[in-house]
DNA sequence: CATTGATCTGAACGCTGGTTCAGTTAATAT
DNA sequence: ATATTAACTGAACCAGCGTTCAGATCAATG
């Protein structure tokens, strides 16, 4: 029994990736096998190599996926000009941005040890290009007085470090909506970096 | 060739311990094998089974041990009466015990879903009463109109996220002593909490 | 209708995993 | 010296791994 009634090629391979992304998200690269995710998908795991070459390009493909998109979407933003305007939009785009993809973020920070060494140079690559947006931000705050900081560099590893937390405890139907979060978290954030500290 | 001159079980169970500690941190549990630890140890695999009854004891007692040193930690700790004093003892400290425990505070965040279900729950436990703390903490010093925050919870989260986030980049020859680091992140924490935001 | 080609199966390959255990060795006790 | 035992070896067990591939199946084409 093979190619049932309407499967194609379109659909499988998403399928595919999706499963992969559910199933390393729960149990981690090296515990799960392609005969899970084959049988999340439907499918003998065989078929799997239809669509990606390995495991390991299995992985990668989600995780340079997931950086790549990050970077474009930023791209994409028109940040105002105001270094406490732009901070609070950095903010918001950031939560929603990881808030949506709780998965990917999790396995983008979990398995990056299981990626092959060019493959983690790539991601790792991007990751300090994200991280440098931050930190550009920051300093320029603290140029034009608008932040008081300590320490620009640890401070935007500190930003960083505290937004992408949330996807570790954030429930969509918790206590707070997304809207309520990303308000607390922009007074948050303008406290951490001593906006009007001197006003 | 068995019993090498020399060889204890008070020597070769620390070992064992110390090994999987590194490898699990390093590649992760469920890339690891009995076999890998056995030949750091210098010892065939089968032996390992004197000091563990199986590689999930190995992992939940690693994580056992460092939250329950965690707690103990702290608990011995003569913690001041003023919420801002606390706040520092608090930073000061979580930063120190971290920093001296990178492998450790690496798997108890990496590796909380290989264990089982009941070993899980017991890490969790005192996952919660260590947040527990952090939160009481702050609520404290809201109460005193010391510290001045959006949500008390949020705030305890991003606190707890900033401060062990350092575990991912400092390093002891780096640009920052552990003593430069902790006059940042105390300064960095009292304005996460809003300290003086009236004064 | 016959042919083709994309899609998938099912079985196999070689290998490695955690775990067990009978047997060997060396330190200790008698 | 001899017996005892803790500590360890080395080989084996079997289940399961990632991966391959010849062949089956079906949608689309002409």
């Amino acid at each position: 029994m093979a190619r049932k009634t309407g499967s194609h090629s379109e659909i499988t391979g998403p399928k595919i990736k999706q499963a992969a992304l559910e199933l390393f998200a729960r149990y981690g690269f090296a515990a799960v096998t392609m005969r899970q995710i084959a049988a999340r998908v439907g499918v003998q795991a065989g078929a799997i190599y239809n669509y990606t070459p390995d495991k390991q390009a299995l992985l990668f493909d989600l995780l340079h996926g997931h950086m790549a998109e990050l970077l474009a979407c930023w791209a994409e933003e028109q940040v105002p000009r105001d270094p406490v305007a732009a901070l609070d939009h950095f903010v918001a785009f950031h939560l929603d941005f990881h808030i949506q993809r709780p998965e990917l973020v999790f396995i983008s920070y979990m398995e990056l040890r299981n990626l092959t060494e060019e493959n983690f140079a790539a991601i790792e690559e991007r990751r300090c290009r994200y991280e440098k947006i931050v930190y550009d931000m920051i300093l320029k705050g603290v140029r034009s007085g608008d932040f008081q900081v300590p320490d620009a560099k640890i401070t935007s590893f500190a930003l960083i470090a505290m937004l992408t937390g949330v996807v570790d405890w954030f429930r969509e139907d918790g206590r707070l909506s997304s809207k309520e979060l990303t308000r607390h978290y922009c007074a948050l954030a303008r406290q951490t970096l001593g906006v009007n500290a001197l006003a």
